[in-house]
DNA sequence: AAAATAATTTAGGCAAGGCTAAATTATTCA
DNA sequence: TGAATAATTTAGCCTTGCCTAAATTATTTT
């Protein structure tokens, strides 16, 4: 049966902090969910208990998806990520406006529905902040750029993805010209505090690691 | 504080069977809301209770809508009827099959969404069905159609809306071409039953009650 | 008008999904 | 290593919104 909205909303932050490999905390889910820790592990505890589990959880290990809990995962990510798309280019919304409607939506809308608007936009491959969408059948695909705080002076690229939700980033960022599309190019590097002075089509910038480590880049 | 989906849902129910003047039953409401009877007493006192109350109610008496509930349900109804306009002109929906999306996509659209669609569409008058939709201010346009049910023969008129909700009748009137906007003239009546026979454009056909009171019709 | 039936309400319960406070387990620091 | 601190879990409670069973009130029938 399909999970109640607040589960698809763990699921998808257990995603989101299992993507770099390790399992993700009771506190960072709670932060991340806006609750207390203490109804995150009741919660994950029943994630672990159902048949099939959607989670792999032991005491003060952290908890991991299964299979299962990945799917259900990757089925609100599309949803997601498609709607974004979707706003963005049905209804003019801008890229620091969609996240929140979306974030209401993904839960609402059927299978039917999420055919229907992956069809009416060509079945696009990344959304508006340049996040790529599963596909149909709950692949995720793979994600060939690097983050921009990884390059170093006389190295170029083409912005291909900016992970942030927070609307004063994003409007930040846009400010910059570091958007999807953006040419870059590294100028210089201080080892000392991280920054990278960055030529953004023609302008440069110097941005620290809060930025860097948000926007990913593939080189060129 | 915005009303929680199940409580939009009641607030839409009691709108509609309070459209013909008299108060709403706790079967009625039980009935289309898919509930038990019970459930509903409870409900409707808490709503009753609330400051400002949203609904007037009377043991055993049925239940009516406040002016602050009337406005919630108005706001519910709106967001409906601009979602299946919107799901049939810019994907194709039919308007036997958009009920039930836009069911649940009514609870999750924020205010702003609501204005982005109804901009896109033109602040239109009236849903795939026919049905007014209530203005952005909250007011129930006035409805000047009557049910083709009250024509008699030699009488004639546009077709303005169809009051169902049910797929299998909607598609048995679509076959029929009883839809918004299709000229129609009463033939014949028979008092015994209340069949009227219609012509739909260019062919008859003999319509029974369970159907004529459906059909909304501005006379020419 | 009494009896039967139908509608409604009350009472008590349950599951979901939060919360706080207290207890426990890990981790870090001196 | 032992103490302080941080993270996590347990226990118990609350609200929402539904349920069933039983009691009550209305309505209809005879």
């Amino acid at each position: 049966m399909k999970p109640s909205t607040s589960i698809q909303d763990y699921l998808k932050r257990i995603y989101e902090l299992t993507e770099n490999g390790s399992p993700a905390s009771t506190n960072d889910l709670a932060r991340e969910l806006g609750i207390k820790p203490a109804s995150v592990t009741g919660m994950i505890q029943k994630l672990a208990a159902e048949k099939p589990a959607l989670v792999e959880y032991q005491k003060h290990q952290g908890v991991t998806l299964t299979a299962t809990g990945k799917k259900a995962a990757l089925e609100v990510i599309r949803h997601h990520r498609l709607l974004e798309t979707w706003l963005v280019q049905t209804l003019g919304y801008t890229w620091d406006e969609v996240h929140e409607e979306a974030e209401r939506l993904e839960h609402a809308i059927s299978e039917d529905l999420e055919r229907r608007i992956a069809a009416a936009l060509g079945n696009p491959l990344r959304d508006p902040h340049g996040e790529l969408i599963p596909t149909a059948d709950l692949k995720m695909p793979l994600e060939i750029s690097t983050p921009l705080s990884a390059l170093r002076p006389g190295q170029k690229g083409t912005v291909q993805c900016v992970k942030a939700a927070d609307t004063e980033l994003l409007r930040h960022l846009e400010s910059l010209g570091l958007v999807p599309g953006a040419r870059i190019e590294v100028k210089e590097y201080s080892p000392f505090d991280h920054n990278l002075t960055v030529k953004i089509e023609k302008k440069a910038s110097v941005l620290g690691l809060n930025i860097t480590n948000k926007v990913f880049v593939e080189e060129t």
